[in-house]
DNA sequence: GCCTGAATAT
DNA sequence: AATATTCAGG
């Protein structure tokens, strides 16, 4: 039985592989190994050759996944497989080349490697993506640091492949990154430069202003940066992101601003994170966009020159600036649902106290407060107590009742939400697209 | 003696 | 470019 699978195979390869011809011409034969051909045989082919052969191709059969039994997960085998008959054809010509140098010499001695089984170079393995998917993930369950090779192999589990698989492997990949500045890749991962990556997925966050009377609700895409490598950098982002956390934490009103539809991104809003889930700080979306590309999110035309006219004035804050869309629900009644825990929020028609804004120069505040660019601009470096500089914010027709429009008709926040959460995908990844991110020192 | 990762080879 | 192998050092 084995018998046959063997033979049948060394008739492929010498059908595929063996040029049999009656030239001896150097001419022919290099024609015949440029064709892929692994050896070149003189007629009449002499015994010890085919024998030579033969032996080659038992020693090599008992490597050879093309002779093995595919279990379950073994995807040395699978991967093998599927090597033989897709494009990697030609590799396999180029590897086969290779061992016909060896070859050549084993039909001149086929004695001599009986002995050197054991220097056998192992098949080129070549990792599908399934399996990659399972080593990427593997990784970082690990956690990048403590991933090493025999770690992984234990993690994933996987017949037929050897320490030395994972360790190459993760050094390509670490190469792969490290050249590319990107950490082990991953779909949901937008590489900022310099071994920062943001996770595409949004969460919401919101601010709530108050000012003579009114409170505006200014919703903030919140998007976590995740490291990958240049500490230095990571940490001073994270620093500044910090800093800047601050400032929202100073007028107290930044909060994760999750609808029912999204339970699950309610946390994370804002702070920096340990180390210990890999490096992750939250960072606040994002108007270069609108700044570098001129593309804007697709609010609808009737908002969009004001949403420009805002976005476009924003100051940049730690080399990427924030889009915050003000929000005005129209009524109270819509925006204190929202808003959790702060039921006296525009509950009065008199003046409330001034909202104690703490302001420096960060971007936030500026364009919180600005009314899109016709005047207005805030004192510099300022604390906002006292005057009603909020009021042409507040009288802004772009900020009232936009969520109906916004999302085209319900007026639901749950839909404005989702579309605006997901917009990003919505725009096929183009808010991340434009590539000007600039985290160089 | 094992494991790792850098260097090197293919 | 991707994978394998080697090797010095922990």
């Amino acid at each position: 039985m084995i018998k046959t699978c063997l033979f049948t195979m060394w008739v492929t390869h010498l059908l595929q592989e063996e040029v049999l011809s009656a030239s001896d011409e150097t001419e022919t034969v290099m024609k015949g190994i440029n064709h892929g051909a692994c050896d070149y045989l003189v007629k009449p082919v002499r015994l010890e050759q085919l024998r030579g052969i033969w032996t080659h191709v038992v020693r090599n059969s008992k490597t050879d996944p093309r002779n093995s039994i595919i279990t379950g997960n073994d995807y040395a085998d699978q991967n093998l497989q599927s090597l033989n008959g897709d494009k990697n054809e030609k590799d396999g010509a180029n590897h086969n080349r290779k061992h016909s140098k060896k070859k050549k010499k084993d039909v001149d001695g086929a004695n001599e490697d009986k002995e050197n089984t054991t220097t056998q170079k192992r098949q080129r393995f070549q990792w599908p993506s399934e399996l990659h998917h399972k080593f990427v993930e593997a990784v970082y369950q690990i956690g990048m640091d403590k991933s090493a090779p025999k770690k992984i192999l234990e993690v994933m589990n996987v017949n037929g492949l050897s320490r030395e698989n994972f360790a190459s492997h993760l050094q390509s990949v670490q190469l792969m990154s490290s050249q590319r500045n990107l950490g082990i890749p991953r779909q949901d991962m937008e590489p900022l430069g310099h071994g920062v990556n943001l996770l595409k997925a949004p969460m919401l966050a919101y601010c709530v202003v108050r000012f003579w009377g009114q409170a505006k609700v200014f919703l903030l895409k919140t998007y976590q940066m995740i490291q990958s490598s240049s500490a230095d950098l990571f940490n001073q982002v994270a620093r500044e992101a910090h800093q800047f956390a601050g400032h929202c934490n100073s007028i107290n009103s930044w909060k994760a601003a999750v609808s029912s539809r999204f339970p699950d991104l309610s946390h994370n809003v804002g702070m920096p994170k340990g180390p210990s889930q890999g490096n992750i700080i939250n960072i606040n979306q994002l108007s270069r966009l609108a700044a570098s590309s001129g593309h804007i999110p697709n609010f609808g035309n009737v908002y969009q020159n004001q949403i420009a006219g805002i976005i476009g004035k924003t100051t940049p804050m730690i080399g990427f600036s924030e889009q915050v869309v003000p929000f005005n629900f129209g009524s109270n009644t819509h925006y204190t649902t929202m808003l959790i825990g702060n039921s006296d929020l525009g509950s009065s028609s008199t003046r409330p106290a001034l909202p104690d804004l703490q302001i420096d120069n960060s971007v936030m505040p500026n364009q919180m407060l600005n009314d899109g660019g016709t005047s207005g601009n805030l004192p510099e470096g300022g604390t906002i107590n006292q005057q009603p500089v909020g009021d042409q914010v507040i009288n802004n027709e772009f900020l009232v009742g936009t969520s109906e429009k916004q999302n085209g008709a319900s007026g639901d926040l749950d839909e404005f939400l989702a579309d605006w959460i997901n917009e990003d995908y919505i725009n096929n990844g183009d808010a991340f697209n434009s590539g000007d991110w600039d985290f160089a020192p």
